[in-house]
DNA sequence: TGCTAACTGAGGCACGTGCATCATTTCAAG
DNA sequence: CTTGAAATGATGCACGTGCCTCAGTTAGCA
């Protein structure tokens, strides 16, 4: 049978309409022997729920915010560009996004804003922002109101289970395997820059970079983390101070999703001084000094592929329902020169 | 207005909902200024055909046809491994997918089997077949029964204005790129290998390839395409031969999709001389060649995202819609041991 | 045995759209 | 003004499911 019907659920269980709905929607008051007929109808139809049908007739609607920081980076622009365009193409499934913009450094803003969301409005919230206590309890509030909440992009816990983002120790393993096999000479030091260390992401791709480098590019040698704060001046002074002292210099690695300030900087100190140049995320600016033959590679995640992502794994959990995995995992992307 | 309805459209236009449906579906018998009329207030009120109910009212079942090879590689049997995944996830949308096996080589099979679709139980067909008059007038009547018709992966013309695959100009400079910067001498002669120099892939792949070896490393030499026509033994002598007559191998890009038989032979035929490997699509024997490290980069594009872009394109043109380009867009991925 | 509570059935409306039929209005030609 | 065709309105059923009410049946217990 092509798709059989709760009509065609109730023949073959031998109970009326009102059962299997009862069974459908587990509402009680049903004898497990009843269930249980069900459910073997069920199975041995292979009866899915006609979700879109069901959508009409409860008029279901689902109302998506993504709570994102404030900062305005680009790869933060594409991520909004993509979250509208998710809009558009969703919307034939009832689904609408929206954007929320946080102070993503302090927890009670952010706690605050998740705890002004009800189910009555709200289907669910993607949310990028720092781990901390105030953020989990606020999420775990937001579940037992009926609020599906998924880890977007950064820095929750066990991302692996139902978060989004890429795998941060492989994408840092692999700036390692390009500067290590780019590197012509096969020694020298390799700087690295982040904004800052607190952060999970930053850490877990410090390891992999690490760990590979150690692992298969021995005689080459990394240096301290330098963090920048997102500040111009500072970040100017710690890398000029570091090109300085290693004239032995084979290659950078921008850890940040803003590569602009770190990247302006080492090309206004060390002109034509040629090392092997890593950034993270596909943005404009990325994108220009890849072509222009100043950056060697860009590791990135697919912001349009995130963002879809998020919203099927959303709508999913909204559905009770498991998303497909393999459909949902996002890949570490090597972006060279050639493959823009 | 949160999603108004056709009866909302009405009330707008002051008509009545049955010529708001005459206007909506393109029925004869109104007056064109009454057909403004109603397009302005869909205009105005953002009025978005609920499809959900539309399929449900018209009890719309989308069936989709895969006309694959039957030729067995890895990379064919990840594809229908990705269909048959694709069947389940857009089981709520009331699409089946279905996969249908023909000798490729022969274009009269394959204009013969597109012969026997027609709408009342096809949808539309995904076709993977290489580019022949019969074949393309096949696909021209297809299309005029009412059946969508869509070139998946290999071969077919026009391939960016509507099929689904990955730009092989720029997956064959990929691979250029990867073996000029990972070659340490920066010289050196370079094999290519593929299955035959007919199919328009191929073509494209290796004008990519020479195209970026000339411009960028120009003192490495390309060698002529080897066509192993898919037998081992030909493979093997015309391999060895010229393994023997280039010396100063660096580099070696195998261009078809199954790649098991000229790496195996490579394997064999050079031990331990280490040289660079580049070789097409992730399957389980590449994979495998990767971690080990006698393979040193995969360029591929994600099978899964093939089957589903092709589904989501299908659908729309049965829908009447244009799809979202930047979601179908199949990127050319670099894969190496780090990021696999 | 009778009584009550737990369970089950029957039926109907709603969701937004497609599609059909029949009645009514409009408008231009005669 | 009449006539008739063209245009429009009114109405109702269908799709598959959720959700509600009310009536009927079964089972457990005293």
């Amino acid at each position: 049978m092509l798709r059989p019907t709760t009509k065609d659920l109730a023949k073959e269980a031998g109970v009326s309409r009102a059962t299997v709905d009862r069974v459908l929607n587990g509402r009680e008051g049903v004898k497990q022997k009843t269930v249980d007929r069900v459910n073997e109808a069920i199975k041995k139809l292979g009866f899915v729920r006609n979700i879109q049908a069901a959508n009409l007739a409860k008029s279901q609607k689902y109302r998506f915010v993504f709570a994102l920081p404030k900062s305005g980076d680009q790869f933060l622009d594409a991520i909004i560009h993509h979250i509208d365009e998710a809009g558009s193409i969703f919307a034939e499934d009832l689904v609408w996004c929206e954007v929320h913009q946080i102070d993503e450094n302090d927890p009670h803003n952010v706690s605050a804003f998740l705890g002004t969301l009800d189910a009555a409005t709200t289907s669910g919230v993607a949310i990028m922002a720092p781990e901390s206590p105030q953020v989990r309890d606020a999420i775990y509030r937001l579940k037992e109101r009926g609020v599906a909440a998924l880890p977007f992009i950064s820095d929750q816990t066990s991302m692996d289970d139902h978060g989004v983002g890429m795998n941060n120790n492989s994408a840092g393993a692999t700036a390692a395997n390009l500067i290590g096999r780019f590197n012509r000479s096969e020694t020298g030091s390799v700087m690295v820059i982040a904004e800052s260390m607190q952060s999970r992401d930053s850490l877990e791709r410090r390891l992999g970079f690490d760990s590979e480098l150690r692992q298969h590019f021995p005689s080459m040698r990394v240096l301290p983390s330098l963090e920048t704060y997102g500040n111009y001046e500072r970040a100017h002074d710690i890398i000029a101070n570091t090109v300085q002292n290693n004239p032995d210099l084979a290659g950078l690695y921008v850890m940040s999703s803003e590569a602009r300030t770190p990247l302006t900087i080492v090309n206004e100190l060390c002109g034509t001084a040629s090392f092997i140049k890593i950034a993270h995320e596909r943005t404009p600016f990325t994108e220009a000094e890849l072509r222009a033959g100043r950056l060697d590679s860009i590791i990135a995640q697919d912001p349009g592929h995130l963002v879809r992502s998020a919203v099927r794994k959303l709508k999913a959990t909204v559905d009770g329902r498991q998303p497909k995995s393999s459909q949902e995992r996002i890949r570490v992307e090597v972006i060279l020169r050639t493959n823009l």
